[in-house]
DNA sequence: AGCACGCCGACT
DNA sequence: GTCGGCGTGCTC
């Protein structure tokens, strides 16, 4: 009987999976999960089997070559995941597989190209593409394509390097690299006889007084440990090399050995941090409620996942760290996932001083070593806890029983390049496979899950009281802080055309005078295109269909609608209120910076942004510069809204909440309000009390007025009424489908004419339900020097509806369920 | 992605 | 008439 594999091949252009023979040599070896060598095409692919099987669809079978691990890389849970994302989000199953592969393990084939003769000094007969393949290969020796790619940023040069291969200038040779990473092992020595024996061998170790007294300290060392040591520490303490270990082996009186070691980034905490407490602390009655959903899920009562609705402070990491001690009491694994910013130490610590040595880190910011043994530690089953961004959804756990998202309203759970994905969706489908347990927690939910959960997609736990962090055993009830919203509009026309009104700039000096510490945020997303009326605040929407115009100043000053194409020239008045004020906003952290610096000369200023933070450990340094408070005033923008929690800050200020409010975008309101709610959480986290300023030109706009009240209901139903007057997730679904192109027109007729076949689809498959936004330019129209043009389908099941027209979407980005349209 | 197959324009 | 451009389709 012939076993044959279903492969999912590593390729990214693999739609489908492939189906190949087990040679007779890995029966019994080659199993699901597995990743192996096959051939592919002219080339030799990784893949991983997702089954085995007694026959095979197709006839003409080639072998898998071999095993490349003796272990499965995925769970059987995972290999259910990646079908059903590659299902789901309609990407190939092949670029689905990459995702799951860890970086320095997963290697696509590539080939080499190298120069197979020495060339004429003139090369008139070459292309200019050719010449310049011709030099850099002269130059550089033997290449790959993509370090090829690398030095022809969009010039196809493929097809003149094939050119070259025919005429047998070039030679090119298709491989697939080896994995990068390895296991790292250690030799370490342990003594082999009883200690008498040793003894005894002890003054016959050298020919000349030096070597004998190095072997014998090293000898003595070993015989007062009574466990293997590494050698490197028998070098340190007696002076001996590996050659005077070697000869004590070869005499039989120790043991050389290889022994694996673990890279772990956690090991230093251990040591170093003063680390939070060990002991779990009592749950309040409200957390007790959170944990008992979670205890029902576990048992397999109730197999939705928790929705847990639970304000800024309200204790819910306490829960997390209830629910996977006792999913590690039932023997099970914990898998919790947090905003990628929000991997600075704080969460982190609270799991591992509760979980010593059983908790893994994954972030991107790790060494490949560190990441490829944490990954083979959780695959052993030997990490209780493993805590990472969306992509340690993919670790393989064995014994998965848990699955937390904190902070899942976070935009970091979304993958913005193909193949797209949603780690929310992904980690439901993943403990469904699973059988886990899986909570989503935020203060504040995305409106279509509360939607969904009161339909009873998901069981609603909510939190509505905070908790002190100090004494959250007396569980002493704290109120959300106290948020002023300031109206700039007034500050102007009482002649305060300061960046600070006069409320923050009082709040910022009292807070300096107690010795205590303020936050100012910045949104800086769609600042810079952001037109609006300083007087009455009013901003320019399209009279079609009511998006706001954006500014463009590529060609010229002109508005734009992204949802039709409209443009017109920039008002000299305000339409509204006649005011000659109106202007596009655009104001950076360091302005800010240095304006508190210039009416606060004393004071002690921190910036994290986007700019300060790209270098490796930046986050942590800045945060325990500021926790230590080494400065008093900390201006970021919003990617430091997550998770701080810092006693002495007792004073937010965002300086201009209306930003990102007027973006072209449906999901832009839920988006600043999310924002706001963060913000507005971060202040007063301990005794000392504190407030919120809002500075905004739209005071009563819902997203502001709501999230100044900390009224998540509120803001819930009014938002839903406007989704669905305007037909808006939850109520339909949405796929974006987005074009790029080095030329501008390019993009923009691929656009026109992939929306006029699909209409013409609708049109005849009678489609009621299904329409077109768009073609329209992409709100952020240029990237990496391309131009974007998108079409956004509308419809019950757009994935449906592409699956049946897939063809029409070749060179396409289909992205399915998207958190923003710009 | 990489390669073969196959169909049109500029040369021998 | 042939070489070589690149559009199309396939990889178990």
């Amino acid at each position: 009987m012939t076993l044959f594999a279903e492969i999912a091949v590593h390729a990214h252009f693999a739609r489908e999976t492939y189906h190949y023979r087990v040679p007779p040599e890995l029966e019994g070896k080659a199993d699901a999960g597995h990743l192996v060598r096959v051939p592919f095409g002219k080339q030799i692919a990784q893949g991983v089997i997702l089954r085995l099987s007694e026959e095979s669809p197709i006839a003409d079978t080639r072998d898998i070559l071999n095993l490349l691990d003796p272990q499965p890389v995925l769970t059987s849970a995972h290999i259910a995941l990646v079908e059903w994302m590659a299902e789901s989000t309609l990407s190939p199953i092949g670029a689905v597989i990459s995702l799951m592969l860890p970086i320095g393990i997963g290697q696509r084939a590539t080939t080499r190209y190298e120069l197979r003769r020495s060339l004429p000094s003139a090369l008139d007969e070459f292309s200019a593409t050719q010449k310049r393949i011709l030099t850099l290969l002269r130059r550089r020796g033997a290449l790959t394509s993509r370090q090829i790619d690398r030095h022809f940023r969009n010039v196809d040069w493929r097809n003149s390097a094939q050119a070259l291969v025919r005429r047998g200038i070039l030679s090119a040779e298709s491989f697939l690299p080896p994995p990068r990473v390895r296991p790292k092992y250690v030799r370490t020595a342990e003594l082999a006889v009883p200690p008498e024996e040793a003894e005894a061998a002890l003054p016959s170790l050298g020919t000349t007084p030096a070597t004998q007294a190095r072997r014998a300290a090293a000898l003595r060392l070993l015989m007062r440990e009574p466990d293997a040591i590494q050698v490197s520490w028998i070098y340190a303490e007696s002076g001996c090399s590996l050659s005077d270990l070697q000869i004590l082996a070869e005499r039989g009186l120790i043991l050389l050995r290889e022994t694996e070691i673990w890279r772990d980034p956690l090991a230093r905490l251990s040591f170093s941090e003063n680390l939070p407490s060990k002991t779990p602390l009592s749950l309040t009655p409200a957390q007790r409620r959170a944990f008992d959903a979670i205890l029902a899920a576990m048992n397999g009562d109730s197999p939705q996942p928790i929705l847990l609705h639970g304000v800024t402070g309200s204790g819910k990491t306490e829960v997390y760290l209830h629910a996977a001690a006792e999913a590690a009491r039932r023997g099970k694994q914990s898998l919790i996932l947090v905003p990628e910013i929000a991997l600075t130490p704080q969460m982190v610590r609270r799991f591992f001083a509760r979980f010593p040595g059983e908790v893994g880190l994954v972030h991107s910011k790790l060494s490949e070593g560190e990441r490829y043994d944490t990954w083979r530690r959780a695959r052993a089953g030997r990490l209780k806890v493993v805590i990472g961004a969306r992509s340690a959804l993919f670790t393989p756990l064995p014994a998965l029983g848990l699955i937390v998202l904190d902070e899942f309203h976070d935009s970091s759970y979304h993958q913005t390049e193909p193949p797209f994905y949603d780690a929310v969706r992904a980690a439901e489908a993943l403990a469904h496979f699973a059988g886990a347990a899986c909570v989503f927690g935020s203060a504040t939910p995305p409106v279509a899950y509360r939607y969904h959960a009161e339909r009873g997609a998901f069981r609603l736990v909510t939190l509505k009281e905070r908790i002190s962090a100090e004494s959250p055993d007396s569980a002493r009830r704290l109120t959300l802080p106290p948020v002023q919203v300031v109206d700039m509009r007034e500050e102007l026309k009482a002649g305060n055309r300061h960046i600070f009104s006069r409320a923050l700039q009082e709040s910022i000096a009292e807070v300096l005078s107690r010795g205590e510490q303020a936050i100012l945020y910045l949104n800086r997303r769609g600042s810079a295109t952001y037109v609006f009326c300083r007087e009455c605040g009013y901003t320019l929407k399209c009279p079609k269909c009511d998006s706001p115009l954006t500014l463009h100043t590529t060609g010229g000053e002109r508005l734009l609608c992204h949802r039709c194409g409209y443009t017109r020239h920039v008002p000299k008045i305000c339409p509204q209120c006649g005011s000659s004020h109106i202007r596009a906003y655009g104001l950076g952290s360091e302005q800010v910076e240095r304006e508190v610096s210039r009416l606060f000369p004393q004071a002690r200023t921190l910036r994290w942004d986007w700019e300060t933070t790209r270098r490796k450990n930046a986050h942590e340094i800045i945060l325990s510069h500021f926790a230590s408070h080494r400065a008093d005033v900390l201006i970021g923008t919003q990617m430091l809204a997550k998770g701080l929690d810092l006693p002495l800050v007792t004073l937010v200020g965002m300086v201009l909440a209306d930003v990102g409010l007027a973006l072209p975008d449906p999901f832009a309101e839920e988006r600043v309000f999310q924002l706001l709610m963060q913000v507005a959480g971060r202040a007063g986290r301990s005794k000392r009390g504190g407030r919120v300023i809002l500075q905004t030109f739209q005071p009563e706009h819902p997203a502001i007025r709501f999230a100044s009240l900390h009224d998540y209901e509120g803001f819930y139903a009014r938002e839903m009424a406007y989704r669905q007057e305007l037909g808006y997730p939850p109520f339909t679904r949405l796929a974006r489908l987005e074009f790029r192109s080095p030329r501008s027109s390019e993009a923009e007729s691929a656009a026109l004419r992939l929306a006029d076949v699909l209409r013409a689809h609708i049109a005849k498959e009678r489609r009621v339900e299904t329409s077109l936004i768009g073609p329209a330019p992409c709100f952020f129209s240029r990237v990496g020097g391309e131009y974007r043009w998108q079409v956004v389908v509308r419809a019950p099941k757009p994935e449906e509806f592409l699956r049946a027209h897939l063809d029409a979407l070749e060179g396409w980005r289909v992205e399915l369920d998207p958190i923003s349209l710009l």
